[in-house]
DNA sequence: GGCGGATGCTGCACTCTGCAGTATCTACCC
DNA sequence: GGGTAGATACTGCAGAGTGCAGCATCCGCC
């Protein structure tokens, strides 16, 4: 059976302890959101996936008459989580509608455009007060699995730079298209120094 | 019929001339594929969607015996196109396998990690020297859709810092990891400034 | 005893991907 | 003229993943 990123996202949840597929969605929803996002919907899905394929064993109790299924990882799953480990890495990707309307933009108003940067800049500041909130706790060892700190430091610092990169691209955006007339903002030469500058990070100078 | 971004992005696309299919996939290889990527197997499946919503116009012909499928933008096109630019937009989705193998390297080697950190520094860089050729064909009057040169600016400013912050983060990573004795790093005390770094950024301070 | 919120799922329609496969046309070389 | 590499122009299919709605139960609290 080929098993996605997901799969071993779940494995990796399930290498620290055993979890019931609640328990599951809830802490991707905690700590993976900002990774690797998924649907709880599919949480569900993929972790019968995982049992079925043997990489974890899953037992079914009862709270009074409701169900719940607790899985726990097994030998081959670990296995399988450390060939993930050693095997190549796919790039990120990044999927931003914002950019999208931004790349289109001379098809509506400067006013349409500015009003969803803002709203992406406050996304990504409420982002960052999560995270801060997130670090607060761990410094304060008021955090599980803090002997696991040190790569979720690792992981933070990029989501933490990430979201703030957003916003600053954001409310520079706002204020650059605030000053064109319409929204297709023919005359280019203030961008010519942004051009110049990409050009100048070129890697390979 | 419900509408999705990928819908909105070949209608932009479609917005600024015809295209055939082929041209259609080529084109959102080129351009979108930093922005919003979407496999070119989807894009010929909704470009008949669009026609079929009467958002778009289709057209047959032949070059000899071989079909191919034109597509221009229809008055109901335009409309749907600004009604999108007028709506809230959703936030950017980073999905990124490189921070789940960070957050689950206690599995694997530091070596793994490295290897993988290394790969995506490079993938990074390949793709700013993509976006610094784009940039200079641009500066150079060698581009299509020169008159569109401030939106996408606009886009690219951001595109660029992206792919910068990921290499500089993998290579910040890299060196990091390599002072670990184990994937584990349970000793943080050298990662407390990092936290205490992030803490600080919390924009509500 | 009633109610809100947490627990613990499932069904369904739809979006999207990846891969493989098919066929045609054009440019270029010998 | 014949061959072939690469571009053009798609389609089928299995499976991954999403979003929403729905259903039933349990717990704490008033």
């Amino acid at each position: 059976m080929q098993l996605s990123p997901t799969s071993y996202a779940l494995l990796g949840l399930l290498s620290l302890r055993s979890w019931t597929t609640y328990e599951l969605a809830q802490q991707a929803e905690r700590s993976l959101r900002y990774l690797y996002p998924r649907a709880e919907r599919h949480l569900y899905a993929e972790a019968k996936r995982l049992a079925a394929a043997g990489l974890a064993d899953s037992e079914v109790q009862y709270t009074g008459k409701r169900r719940s299924t607790t899985y726990t990882i097994t030998s081959e799953g670990r296995e399988a989580v450390r060939e993930w480990l050693a095997s190549p890495t796919a790039p990120p990707v990044l999927e931003a509608e914002v950019l999208l309307r931004s790349f289109f933009a001379e098809q509506g108003s400067t006013a349409d455009l500015i009003a969803a940067l803002e709203a992406t800049a406050e996304h990504a500041r409420a982002a960052r007060r999560d995270l801060a909130a997130f670090a607060r706790a761990r410094l304060e060892a008021d955090a599980p699995f803090l002997e696991r700190t040190s790569v979720v430091v690792l992981t933070m610092r990029f989501v933490v730079d990430f979201h703030r990169q957003i916003e600053d691209w954001a409310t520079w955006a706002a204020a650059e298209v605030a000053t064109w007339e319409h929204a297709d903002g023919r005359d280019w030469t203030a961008q010519r120094d942004v051009i110049e500058s990409i050009i100048a990070s070129d890697p390979d100078r």
